[in-house]
DNA sequence: TCGTTTTTCTAGAACGATCTAGTAGAACGA
DNA sequence: TCGTTCTACTAGATCGTTCTAGAAAAACGA
């Protein structure tokens, strides 16, 4: 926009008020159409690029854009074939309502002061993607009274969110390996405080996320006799199931199955088996969660979740004034492939 | 944010003028450090989430956020591997800046008036991904006068862009092909107005965008001798290059060989081939550009580009003022693998 | 014809911050 | 002791809109 050009200079320039301007992008049924039109060619002229964003989004208290805050890093999430069909089916129902996505990194160094992304954003509302309950960024949403979506099951009746039975979905996968036989499991884990350093062993307690405990509960429910170690190579990440599953395959006390508890990390584990001689489903199981679109590929056993519409559900709470569920169920269901197999008799 | 709660309210809380509250979040050193902490704790009983958004970037000019402007459909750069791996190098350099993405949906309808995503976006500068040069998008981030980077290359001394030199590219696959003895190319095109209809041959005119042009100029180059047919089965996607494919494979006239303007294109001509039991680099060579994380897997021959460091480098451009080069030129590499192989003898 | 409704436009106050310019007092040096 | 610099803070204008309330003119109904 030519400097120093605003609604007020147009106004001028037609001889009209500057709320008539105004109205001319946003009522303009306000107006008579003749003066309108002469309102957005005197507008071009002085090349007026229509009003500021910021001060239309002061005054009228609507940004046009909604946030999404995940963990970790930003730049994990397009590493994250499920972040990303979540971001696709958020996206999808964004552009419905011609609103746009506000990704927001929060590096947790510069939560003081204003100078955060979360505090910075200009936003409407927000989708908390598989944020664990303690991130500062949601203090911060909070205090901010911003309306929030989360992919993950809330208590409280206030809360909207879009998610699956974490239980019973680990607990479909439970089943299907307790009936192959396999006593002996080793679960990899999402954690960020293990990254760059050597594969841990943890306890339910440590593992923190929610979502993470439930799945493993939901697994132990089905398989009660099993030993079931907490095994993590770093955050959630292809890298981090192969490291987790090296480690865990070069141990002098190999389980039968590995679960990863997502897709990516038991894809690690299949390469971590490729690398030696170990093949999936015969060998050793290997299952993850998700079903992301290489989960496929690779022949991965998996309880699918429906990631894209968990994006346009979230979407839709979001931004859609005229949906009334604001605590949405999806299903999920076992997809058993070729990574599975009968545990080993001995 | 409890609602109704101000910097003025803080500030006649604590008993000091509201510019020294905003100095406590904004300039830590103007301010004696006892006097902050009350202000800050002050805040913090109230309610107060630190300054507004909205009114913080039209008085400061200053938005916190640079805006990501695609082609076609929003949704559709989550289902591109190579538009995801830009935008994983972006949000690196993004997160180093404390800066969010705004990813803008820019639905052809809504042009007209204020309403459209782009018009409201508050955006310090946007980076602009393969976007052909009469978008409408962009027609209004240059009235707004918001710097932009592109991924494209333009004529103009005073453009930014970060960007590979095509022709070049392409030439290098060209050269492959034509040493391999191949001389009846197809090649297929994104063309976002073949979408949904029959594929379409198409003339070197019709292609429009510039890159798509331009690969196919450093083709004809090296192949001056070779029949290259221009082959559009839809938007850049795995499906388009899969219908594209078939109709080609199916037709009396079969080429010896089909590239892909995109690796997504070629993996889509993959699948067409594995359908119809013929083998990639034995019966028919394919290729691709770009070099995303499925070619490796799928052993497809490609030019690659390094794609995330396309992201940190328009990044950088956008966000780091210390950063002199505006215009940079990233190298491209052959990659050979199994699907290319020499063309049969007749 | 006259009152009523509708259309079209306007004045002026917000919205919630940051910026510029400046003041009062403390600290300093000689 | 006095001028100077520094620190800590403030008044008031300003960023560029949209909103509320209302006025003037036009159209309408009987």
């Amino acid at each position: 926009m030519a400097p120093g050009v605003t609604l007020k200079t147009v106004a001028q320039a037609v001889g009209v008020s500057p709320s008539t301007v105004s109205n001319a992008y946003n009522k303009p049924d306000q107006l008579s159409a003749a003066l309108r039109e002469r309102i957005l060619s005197t507008a071009q002229e002085l090349g007026y690029a229509g009003p500021d964003a910021s001060a239309r989004a002061l005054r009228s208290g609507k940004a046009g854009a909604v946030g999404v805050l995940f963990t970790d890093k930003l730049a994990y999430a397009f590493s994250d074939p499920y972040a990303v069909g979540f971001l696709a089916g958020l996206a999808e129902v964004a552009e419905e309502f011609a609103t746009s996505l506000l990704l927001m990194p929060l590096s947790s160094t510069d939560i003081q002061g204003g100078t955060n992304a979360v505090q910075q954003a200009a936003i409407d509302a927000a989708a908390i993607f598989c944020v664990a309950g303690a991130h500062p960024g949601l203090d911060i949403l909070r205090a901010r009274n911003i309306p929030m979506v989360s992919t993950d099951r809330g208590d409280h009746p206030d809360l909207s969110w879009v998610a699956i039975d974490e239980v019973e979905a680990a607990a479909k996968l439970g089943k299907h390996l307790a009936r192959l036989g396999h006593r002996d499991i080793v679960v990899l884990v999402d954690n960020a405080k293990a990254a760059g350093t050597q594969p841990v062993e943890m306890t339910l307690d440590e593992v923190g996320y929610t979502d993470c405990e439930l799945r493993i509960r939901g697994l132990q429910k089905e398989m009660p006799d099993a030993r079931i170690r907490l095994v993590s190579g770093g955050h959630n990440a292809f890298s981090s199931g192969l490291i987790g599953a090296e480690w865990v395959l070069d141990s002098q006390d190999r389980p039968t199955a590995i679960v990863g508890l997502s897709d990516v990390l038991a894809l690690g584990a299949m390469e971590a088996m490729k690398a030696r001689g170990l093949v999936p489903g015969r060998d050793l199981t290997v299952a993850g969660f998700d079903d992301i679109p290489q989960a496929e590929t690779a022949g991965l056993t998996t309880v699918r979740q429906p990631i894209k519409d968990k994006g346009r559900a979230v979407g839709r709470v979001l931004l859609d004034p005229s949906v009334e569920d604001r605590q949405i169920l999806l299903p999920t269901e076992l997809v058993v492939r070729a990574s599975s197999g009968p545990a080993p008799r001995n």
